[in-house]
DNA sequence: AATGCAATTGCAAATCGTTTGCAATAAGCA
DNA sequence: TGCTTATTGCAAACGATTTGCAATTGCATT
């Protein structure tokens, strides 16, 4: 439930497939990246990169996360709250469960309200191009 | 489909209950709320407001929107793009689909998916606080 | 390994939507 | 009508993200 496919897909390769220069920031950035599992946003990259590097820019990490958006390495979401997080596409389409208490995300899928989701639209004349389904609750305790 | 019940609550009687004055740019703001079936943004309503008033600032918009929607009067949604954009409560809860080439947006809801949405939660031990259901389409043309 | 040039970076300043401090103004009870 | 306090408009502050620009660096070429 909690392990996606361990793929580690090889991005350098792909960028520079791309004619897009593999710079030390860009490396660090795309290791955090590929090496998380969590739903960093902007600062926490900034933060883990310049760990390894202190000379990186948050700039630097806008602009990477950016690049990896637009080759659609990496899917953004802006859920309740300001900043922006990320998470390495490449994995099955998923929604996400949002833990209002401590931030953190969990992962699910549900054919069924696709589908559902589909029958809406059509019948409201429109083709979804994408859509956004978030939940927010809290842990059951006790009980 | 498209007719929301009719509903226009009497918000200065629920200010006045709540020891909140009711001022001249709350008064005309209110207006346009109720009048509205759309979902404008504060600068949309901040340009309807000055059109009555020419006095009345962004500021105080904003500030009348966290006040209506923390009495519950009306709901702040964060759809795609950036301004938040607002609507009455009061009505039946629902979804939103979102014209991506408009900004039109038309409500729909599910009891199907909502219950599938409780499912899941439920089997991934959470109790739901809120959701947000968006999908984002274009009008399906020819054909 | 040295060269050259465009892509990329870091930095600081700019944006955008929204919020806030403050002194001036107005709501509504006495 | 007068008073006390909430509310307002304005400008400045904010937080996230983007951008201009000069300095640096990747990397294809010698």
């Amino acid at each position: 439930m909690n392990q996606e496919l361990p793929k580690k897909p090889d991005y350098e390769k792909e960028l520079r497939r791309a004619g897009i220069r593999i710079t030390r920031p860009r490396r660090i950035i795309i290791g955090i990246l590929t090496e998380t599992d969590d739903h960093p946003d902007a600062m926490e990259i900034f933060q883990r990169a310049s760990a390894i590097d202190g000379s990186i820019s948050l700039s630097t990490v806008y602009r990477t996360m950016k690049l990896l958006e637009g080759m659609g390495a990496i899917h953004r979401h802006a859920f309740d709250g300001t900043r922006a997080r990320f998470e390495q596409a490449g994995g099955e389409h998923h929604d996400h469960l949002i833990d209002i208490e401590t931030g953190d995300v969990i992962e699910f899928h549900s054919h069924r309200i696709e589908e559902l989701q589909d029958e809406i639209a059509r019948s409201l004349g429109y083709d979804i191009v994408h859509h956004r389904l978030e939940l927010y609750g809290k842990k059951r305790r006790g009980r």
